[in-house]
DNA sequence: AAGCCAATCAACCGCATGCAG
DNA sequence: GCTGCATGCGGTTGATTGGCT
């Protein structure tokens, strides 16, 4: 397959992005919507690639992009997380609303990272520092047998006994990439409420609070 | 004040995947 | 089933910033 020349060589522009160009970018969003980033930078004006365009909205202009520190919770669930997917940074991401696969891929390579091979160094061998040792003590064990069913664990993967019915008779949950549609599904509430949102950072937060071992300890 | 260096983060690149024709 | 396009994703780069000498 030939692959499609990424920005054409031709008059468009890399780098920063002006303000200018954010504005218009945004203001044709709001005006249009986004449902075709290839053909979106011609339509408002924009010497970019439509990757440009999207990765400019998805990481930094989005009016629900949470900016700033991450919080002591977020790290946690982010270490914990990356213990569980690995370097899965937009499955990760789907769980902390407001943040953004690249700004967590940084935070871990420039902060977490480092901690966690510090730490690593100085190892005690009594921390758990394995997810799964604390999602068997506090999940039923046959919901372990994969990611999946970590998912169907959770408090806001199914909504009813409708959805359970469903799930149980669909083909999707064959493939790894229909796990993973599934974990996301279950807590990506892009279009979804807060309280959702809040389900999931509590549901998380327990699970790896409850474990009894302060992932802040193990860490710092 | 100037130069150097490390840390940070926005942005790019290229591969993988999904999907329509 | 095959092809090609569009998009998503993760790895990497490079400009900027801040601290140190």
């Amino acid at each position: 397959m030939v692959r499609a020349p990424c920005c054409e060589k031709m008059g468009l522009k890399k780098g920063p992005w002006t303000q200018e160009e954010d504005q218009i970018l945004i203001t044709f969003i709001q005006k249009y919507g986004h449902e075709n980033w290839r053909a979106l930078p011609k339509q408002a004006g924009l010497l970019r690639c439509g990757k440009s365009c999207r990765l400019r909205w998805t990481n930094y202009l989005r009016p629900d992009i949470k900016r700033g520190n991450f919080s002591e919770e977020e790290e946690q669930i982010i270490i914990k997380l990356h213990q569980l997917l690995g370097n899965r940074w937009s499955a990760i991401a789907s769980r902390l609303p407001g943040r953004t696969d690249n700004e967590i891929k940084n935070f871990w390579h420039t902060h977490l990272k480092k901690r966690l091979e510090l730490k690593q160094h100085n190892d005690l061998p009594s921390t758990i520092t394995n997810v799964s040792q604390i999602l068997d003590q506090h999940i039923p064990s046959n919901y372990l047998q994969d990611s999946q069913n970590i998912v169907a664990y959770h408090p806001t993967y199914y909504h009813d006994q409708e959805d359970i019915q469903e799930s149980n008779s669909s083909s999707h949950h064959d493939t790894q990439s229909n796990k993973e549609e599934n974990m996301q599904y279950s807590t990506n509430n892009e279009h979804g409420d807060m309280t959702s949102f809040n389900n999931d950072m509590v549901f998380w937060y327990n699970v790896f609070m409850s474990s009894g071992n302060n992932v802040s300890d193990e860490i710092s």
